[in-house]
DNA sequence: TAGACTAGTTTGCATTACAGACTAGTATGT
DNA sequence: ACATACTAGTCTGTAATGCAAACTAGTCTA
């Protein structure tokens, strides 16, 4: 009888937390955009206190992890870039936060 | 009159959160560490399922930030190494997990 | 038309996390 | 005696990451 793998404490389980989701800057990105539905990037820029070039890359990071959508346009001959957080981001968000909280119950200290 | 800097909600304080615990792996080191009050390399290896390298340089980067004591002897001439939380990884566990949970407190989802 | 501003992207770099190869010695089997 | 397996780690190589500064492209203003 091949020993079975042994039962993994929620604790455990951070190993395998979402990384996209775990990194700080990404997690306050997306704590926004889960509220406001949608944002654009220097709405971001200032609440996120982030560099032009930090936070691009984080939101590239999101776009590619299907996780936010990247909308491009003009308004009034000006370029907006406008950011939402997709049905898989919101879910990955979630899943994230649910996770941490019973972590965080489950540790010492 | 220079602008006052904007007051950070709790959920902005996320980006200057302590990096060292905040990488999962060591989080869960931590946690051991926090109850058992001493450990040795294969517990560790053990409850942790990290490679042994990987758990190798966690350890040192601990050890580097001073959170944690690595104390190598012999036991009947076999090498062991003992790990041991120092005051400052104690405390900077317990700040750690406090700002977590009154992040995850303020945060939607 | 020069300078400053808006709105970002691209590039370069130093740091990380990770696993696999390696070291060094002990215990066991034949 | 010699090989194999185990204990206990360290060292090395690499791909990915996070970050900021430099750059692009166009608009507005004096």
């Amino acid at each position: 009888m091949v020993p079975k793998k042994k039962e993994a404490h929620e604790l455990q389980k951070i190993v395998d937390i979402d990384r996209v989701v775990h990194e700080p800057a990404r997690l306050l990105i997306l704590s926004y955009l889960y509220v406001v539905e949608s944002a654009d990037f220097l709405f971001l820029l200032r609440q996120t206190n982030l560099t032009k070039g930090n936070l691009s890359s984080h939101l590239m990071k999101l776009e590619k992890a299907g996780y936010v959508n990247i909308e491009k346009k003009f308004v009034e001959k000006i370029p907006r870039t406008l950011l939402s957080l997709t049905k898989e981001g919101r879910k990955a968000f979630h899943e994230y936060t649910k996770r941490m909280k019973k972590i965080f119950m489950e540790l010492p200290g």
